[in-house]
DNA sequence: CACCGTACCGTACGCTGTACCGAGTTGCAA
DNA sequence: TTGCAACTCGGTACAGCGTACGGTACGGTG
């Protein structure tokens, strides 16, 4: 799983690396026989395996079958595994790219980010899982962070104000977006909907006790949780109430900010750096 | 990885010994030897790991090594590693109900149980990774759920805004707290802080067009991105107001809600379930 | 032409979760 | 008391993982 990581991850050539792949400024060699694939072609198959089985399908090997090719030959494109799903987020990431619109005014803006978040979630349900810790810092998620930062630009928020707000409404997103693994189930949980609940149902029921959950056993009553196991879709409809309601939510918060900075109330100071650290691109 | 899933995890058995686990309802067989551990006990040391060296190095065999067991003898407790995995969640959730109150108002609450979420997550980074998409459905989860509920009942929302409250603030502090494992750093991903941005940021800079990033590079010259990459605990203060000005946004949103409510606009008529659906508990 | 950097990939290693089975231990029934 | 069934423990084994290593075939450059 992770043999000899001290010269594999540490090596200081592997991030280079990795950056070059993701902007796509590999040094292309000219000797040698003719490359048969490309790292594009290998990033297509590892998200349509991904899209098809979930990330737990998405081995190496699995990858190199789907290309016709040995599991090894994949390591002359990418470094390792780490790297090719960091390619996979950023190419999920373009497709956030192309479907976010700057028209209209900050929430407009905002919501179109927020949404085609939670298109991509729903398309690839895998990326809620493979995202790690840190940033991918690949061209599209610059991209669109950078469009994301341009929506709340110029409407009266502080620099660390604007940052907030971004990482505010897409950490909501992909807060959210955890539950729709189970509306569209199956492809990760290899156990269909139904059985899944009425296994447990079996034990909760002897367990549940209304005294002890009044307010869950009220909702229960009134068919909040309900759901129907046999439909998907629903479920799916579901959770995408509850997303847009969110939402909603999480823009009004925002706009009554807006609003007292429009009114005048300043920001707060804002903390001067500890000293002369290091400086971070976004 | 997943050997013979069709009959380990299918095995209608695992669901209710998994419940059962978590309840704390097994069966206690009186024959045969005396029971060296218990589930507690792995529980313990499995977090223990956790804590320590992150979610990846938790594997049956180091588990054992702690508890000076052979790795099988695990499976005598707990009927795979999933199981084991829910239980240390269910754990969690145990200390976010510690850590919350019911005092003050609606927002109070909501407020506690975010902050408790958070600091869960501080403390125990591997949770935002370990976390699948199903609810555990353990004793201490739906406990967490049924006071977050209680904060949001009779303050004039439907049932499904209740429920879609709690998804909201709880979905936040997730989607949020994925950032976290960057600021504590180290546990999960072995390089340094300091190292993985340098080592990219020579890439990121022959690369990074101010032009194309016109306000991410403006935000960037004020200082924004910037981090002490040596004090772990100043970005860890960073990520933490950022957190902090989030939940401020979301509140601020219901808060919207809840007045509207109270001022009278009724709330959306609630979608009928489509037909006879399986009930489900929360 | 020879050379050597490169692409491809068979083999192998250390790691994972866990199935299987034997050996030893205990409580209850006969 | 004896014997058996139920139980704990754990060694061994297996399939699958990421990937290091080294061999072979290829093709542009000297």
């Amino acid at each position: 799983m992770k043999p000899d990581m001290a010269t594999t991850r540490g090596s200081r050539g592997d991030a280079t690396r990795s950056m070059e792949l993701l902007w796509g400024i590999g040094p292309t060699p000219t000797r040698g026989p003719k490359q048969g694939l490309s790292v594009e072609r290998i990033v297509d198959a590892a998200v349509a395996l991904a899209d098809d089985e979930g990330i737990d399908a998405v081995t190496m090997r699995r990858i190199a079958d789907a290309l016709g090719v040995g599991a090894m030959s994949l390591y002359t494109y990418v470094p390792g595994k780490a790297e090719l799903i960091d390619l996979m987020l950023d190419r999920a990431y373009g497709e956030v790219l192309a479907a976010i619109t700057s028209e209209g005014d900050w929430r407009a803006a905002l919501e179109s980010r927020a949404r085609a978040d939670w298109a991509v979630y729903e398309r690839h349900p895998w990326v809620v899982r493979a995202a790690g810790p840190r940033p991918i810092l690949g061209p599209n998620e610059l991209a669109v962070n950078e469009a994301t930062l341009r929506a709340v630009d110029g409407i009266g928020l502080s620099g660390p104000e604007m940052a907030a707000v971004v990482t505010l409404v897409a950490g909501y997103v992909s807060g959210v977006a955890r539950g729709i693994a189970e509306a569209t189930a199956e492809g990760e949980t290899h156990a269909p909907e139904g059985t899944w609940w009425t296994e447990r149902s079996a034990v909760l029921d002897r367990v549940f006790d209304a005294e002890r959950f009044p307010v869950s056993s009220r909702l229960a009553a009134e068919g909040v949780f309900d759901g129907d196991e046999s439909a998907a879709d629903y479920l799916a409809n579901e959770i995408r109430v509850t997303f847009e309601f969110g939402l909603e939510r999480v823009l009004d918060g925002v706009a009554a900010l807006v609003a007292a900075r429009a009114a005048g109330d300043g920001p707060p100071a804002p903390a001067p750096p500890p000293d002369g650290a290091p400086r971070r691109q976004p």
